[in-house]
DNA sequence: GCGTTCGTCATCGTATACGATTTCGGATAC
DNA sequence: GTATCCGAAATCGTATACGATGACGAACGC
């Protein structure tokens, strides 16, 4: 008797394994994805493999065109900008429905990866330097008492993964202050602030790493976003 | 030659001819979704509707259980009341944001709907003014500067479809109130207010409305959300 | 030389077919 | 009477097949 819950069906295992490809950016944004060389590649048929694009576009991270084909979504600055504005709003949401809950250990491992990204700031690798920083941020939003929250939160970095590592990369002096900002919202939580005080920091944490590359990038259309 | 973007494909078929039976109550919470059945309905085989029901699985609005089926996604009280909570925030942060794009023009009708609300709550009828109570936001958020924001609100929007009738008819007084508030969020864009108190108003309309809901139906389990 | 047209190839879209899994009812044993 | 086991029917999962569509390049006309 197969274990259902452990023996995954075609279709999910085209969609991890592509899912995974995009995340890896072995899938760069505007990669073609072939039914049939997916399908080869994964030694099954095309029909799961278009079920998985199928699900991976409703996500948004492929887009699709009749009769055209697939290929990895273009996130051009504007709809990255976009998502980066939603990915603030639900993040800092996220977060303060997550601090009641977080432990003394989860503070102290935030706390280690944040030291980390302190001692990468020196010899800057901004994919490493991202990648722990979006480590710093799952451990704070991770048990966020609202698990509908926790999925768009979780989505929305899906949709911004494959560029994620160019923002720090862009705007170099914005990484040493993000992380003092880190301590800024551990302190926070550490201390039971109010959840709106930990919502506000923590969204205003994000909105200015856009807004530092938006400065950066397109010094013309700086749209403010509420900061509260 | 075909209109390509009017010639649909038949998965798109199926997707829309589901999603509105879903949505028209003709497929209520629960309902299974037999995959020969609808491709025999709809005159097509069983792998456009496959596509079909992965579509609408990512959205949240159908479960899917392997080698057993699809069914109308139950949301029950704490799906609904998670969902919810993110709506407040989704649809609060997407009205500030259009805030500043709404016209004198875009106001009154928004105005003239809430007025038919004052008048529907004489013969009360939870359908009719909620389904009033949507067009109104609509009017509001419709025009926000995020189009992915936008996206958001929608999406969630049509995942509490099924059940956004019932809101209001479980606690009838808070419809007056609601209403009342429309008003308030109406003045506020008019005056040009600051976009984070029109956030913040907005935000807390629909949370008063879960906050009503919740006491009302499940007294012990009010778990504060965060009204800034 | 340049633009247009036509044909071919790659790829998608869907139908059909069949094996695999689950569900459910009835028969059997206790 | 109840619980258990077995088997048939319903339904899903995937492979294969073939027609349809669009992309690309070569040949042709100008």
């Amino acid at each position: 008797m197969k274990d259902v819950t452990t023996t995954k069906s075609k279709s999910q295992q085209a969609y991890q394994w592509i899912k995974q490809r995009i995340a890896s950016q072995e899938f760069t944004p505007g990669y073609r994805l072939v039914l049939g060389s997916i399908a080869g590649e994964l030694d099954m048929s095309v029909v799961p493999v278009r079920e998985a694009i199928r699900q991976l576009e409703a996500e948004g991270l492929v887009m699709f065109e009749r009769n055209v084909g697939a290929r990895v979504s273009m996130v051009d600055d504007t709809a990255y900008r976009f998502s980066m504005q939603a990915l603030s709003l639900l993040e800092g949401a996220a977060t303060a429905l997550s601090a009641r809950a977080l432990t003394h250990d989860d503070v102290r491992r935030a706390r280690q990866v944040n030291e980390l990204m302190v001692e990468t700031l020196e010899h800057f690798d901004p994919r490493a330097f991202t990648a722990l920083n979006q480590e710093f941020h799952a451990i704070l939003f991770e048990k966020c008492a609202n698990p509908r929250m926790l999925e768009l939160v979780q989505a929305e970095w899906a949709r911004l993964g494959h560029l994620r590592d160019s923002t720090f990369s862009f705007v170099p002096g914005r990484a040493a202050e993000s992380v003092r900002e880190h301590e800024n919202i551990l302190v926070l939580i550490e201390n039971g602030a109010p959840l709106a005080e930990i919502e506000k920091v923590s969204r205003r944490h994000r909105s200015a790493t856009l807004d530092a590359y938006m400065i950066h990038e397109h010094p013309d259309q700086v749209l403010g976003l509420p900061a509260f």
